[in-house]
DNA sequence: TTCTTAATTAGTAAATATTCCTATTTATCG
DNA sequence: CGATAAATAGGAATATTTACTAATTAAGAA
């Protein structure tokens, strides 16, 4: 899932454009987190992005990466994904596109949905509100999790639907 | 959002029926828990389930709260929905439906669109694995929310969008 | 009905996740 | 270079969710 070198840095000059434009201090730490959410199409949790920032620049606090995302999402630089009760998820990715959530192991996939995004709006809807943005969220088994594997207890069973196991 | 005694006695027929059929106890607990969720429309969090449950049934703990609707999301009785940052919420609506989520005060609104729900699934998602459900959400400024009042400070404007505000 | 038993719950502790607070640092601009 | 308002680090405080265990109880058998 890792963007080329080509897109990587296509991406971060618009990032710094929005940010000046946005007239807000261009920091490494800002860059860091940035590049990090654009470096793979993966949905990285708040969790993974500190833990990779890290790498770069040790001292940064999980505070700035929790601060740092919202701020991106605010600006419209990444959205926010929810994996339906996992964590927090965020996507550097603002084209319009979809997601196909595992309802298994978790995994958040993009797709692109050409006929949903030039549909028109229902009247049910536009009386609830301004629409300001549309997505749609598919559940199901993602490939690695349906048909083989018959096995795998523990680990890939971790429940992503907002809920947790009814103990038995 | 409140649903009528008919409506109500209706759907509680049919959970009790479908816990039978699961083969699970009937408790006093579950009852009160899925007509506290299916009495309304709007949507309620754990918080405000365990509250409300509180007043009928005054010893019932959160964590039961938490098992239970996660044994309903489960079952199918109630749809998990994440308004997207704020609590895990639950509807007893399972109906094909789908939200309008105000990204100011957080309301989550229902709204149906047949012609999202008899659209052909894409080739790109179906080759991420199987779709078992679909779901649009769209986000925006909700009625209330929109356009009159340009006061209103601090209370209605809780941040929904799974981010926090980046401190000035 | 009473008995038996496995499922379920209450209550509390513990683990996670997220946000707040403040002294210090720093990007930006003149 | 300064000045200064914005941003950060670090840790404390909240909020949310889950785990654990002894006690209770619904459901089926007798």
């Amino acid at each position: 899932m890792k963007r080329t070198p080509g897109e990587i840095s296509k991406m971060t000059e618009r990032f710094e454009g929005a940010i000046r434009r946005a007239g807000i201090k261009l920091t490494p730490q800002r860059i860091a987190i940035y590049r990090e959410v654009a470096r793979t199409a993966d949905h990285p949790d708040i969790e993974t992005v500190f833990r990779n920032v890290r790498r770069k620049l040790p001292s940064v606090s999980l505070d700035t990466v929790y601060r740092t995302l919202g701020l991106f999402a605010d600006l419209g630089l990444v959205m926010t994904v929810r994996p339906l009760g996992y964590r927090l998820r965020f996507d550097a990715n603002t084209s319009p596109h979809h997601h196909f959530v595992c309802t298994r192991c978790g995994a958040t996939l993009d797709f692109e949905y050409r006929e949903f995004d030039t549909l028109r709006i229902p009247a049910a809807a536009s009386a609830l509100g301004r629409v300001e943005s549309r997505h749609v969220e598919f559940r199901g088994l993602c490939a690695s999790c349906a048909p083989g594997p018959a096995r795998s207890k523990g680990k890939s069973a971790k429940r992503t639907n907002g809920t947790r196991s009814h103990r038995p």
